[in-house]
DNA sequence: ATAAAAATTTAGATTAATCTAAATTTAAAT
DNA sequence: ATTTAAATTTAGATTAATCTAAATTTTTAT
């Protein structure tokens, strides 16, 4: 059996690394995490006891098969629910996230699909992140950064890096939301801030924002 | 913070007492629980400790106020986690119970708030159990066992005491639901089993199945 | 190439929940 | 009113997850 603990390390594992493709080190998990790093080390003992993943001392760990598999199943669960609580409950983007961490820890198959089948299969969650069917499949879309973007072109919000209540606040404020179309006008060379049209109005924003929007082209 | 392991011993405690009201004793937890009687002593200190319960050495224990709101708390989660189950999902009534014992444990006063209207506040789960309001508030339909049903009268089937899935899936079986009319036409002195009509035929129930089943007079 | 800094691991404790086995208290039975 | 049986509690261990502080390894910088 597999605790919620140990389903937290191998999700946190499998983000950090991008899909379990690169090797991961301990003090970024504690970091992302919120524990110290002796604990860290602690647990990649046990997910490597436990074949979640392959772990050399001091040179970090990697998620195997049947890592990146839970991984991708949790996602799998937390994107499903994020979807219900907003479609369905009412809850706004950036009400969510927290809601979701515990939820995605319910087992059940048939809990989850027949939800799946409820929201009618959805592909993306309300931060535009790729849902992962049943058999774990899911394409990330063609996406840039709105700090990479460049100056002139057309664009749409497909989705946020940072999904912290604070950001998706502020971008609500401001009227910036997936589907959102908007043109790059100039990025500013002193602090990389970037001026853009949204909405028909001109708005700057900061690097530190641009940082945290994922376009697509049009 | 209240556990997830606490919770469980506080809701035990409260169904033993029939809502919190009568003291219940460490055999009766460990049995309903599938733990050890020295494990659910120390649970019992525990909980006298954080006031959600009065406890006496030897004499059993009691839940104060606080420990009966927390008990309420869950039970209605889990009873609109259930409707949800069975209404929105496509489970059946002998499948919702051990998914609800996990999801009862969200800690969300909007999820469960927002579940609950997006279920049109429902008062009863599919069990016939009746659904706290917000309050915690709700009453119990005056409700008799068929065992103790009187020959010759008619009634409706409103609850089931057993909601194990095999008791379930008989009833499933012998076209008994929650609505389903009956009348009561023998009680077998021998053995204590009943006949009735049911949907038009005659059926007999063992006096185990009959101590079950909770009707309402018609 | 070696010293200093940073990252990581180990050793030893701590907390929550559990258990077994022994001791104690309460209840039942003669 | 004792004795026996049943229920309950205590004592001492165990497992999972965590921590601090010390030791070790790797990386960085001079």
């Amino acid at each position: 059996m597999i605790t919620q603990t140990e389903e937290n390390y191998i999700k946190a594992i499998y983000h950090l690394g991008q899909q379990g493709m690169e090797t991961v080190s301990t003090n970024a998990i504690a970091d992302s995490l919120n524990t110290k790093a002796s604990s860290v080390t602690d647990m990649l003992k046990k997910l490597a006891e436990k074949n979640y993943a392959d772990y050399i001392k001091y040179q970090g760990v990697i998620l195997t098969k049947k890592g990146k598999k839970i991984a991708v199943g949790i996602i799998r669960k937390h994107r499903l629910w994020e979807v219900f609580l907003v479609e369905k409950l009412n809850f706004t983007w950036d009400e969510v996230h927290e809601v979701a961490e515990d939820l995605e820890h319910i087992q059940s198959e048939k809990l989850t699909d027949e939800l799946d089948a409820f929201l009618e299969h959805p592909t993306h969650d309300p931060h535009g992140d790729p849902i992962p069917d049943k058999n774990g499949n899911f394409k990330q879309i063609e996406k840039i950064l709105l700090s990479k973007a460049l100056v002139g072109s057309k664009y749409q919000c497909v989705g946020v890096k940072d999904t912290s209540s604070t950001f998706l606040k502020y971008l609500d404020a401001n009227e910036i939301a997936l589907g959102t179309e908007l043109k790059v006008l100039h990025k500013e060379p002193f602090d990389q801030s970037i001026k853009i049209k949204l909405n028909g109005l001109d708005t700057t924003v900061s690097q530190n924002v641009a940082k945290n929007i994922f376009l697509k082209t049009l």
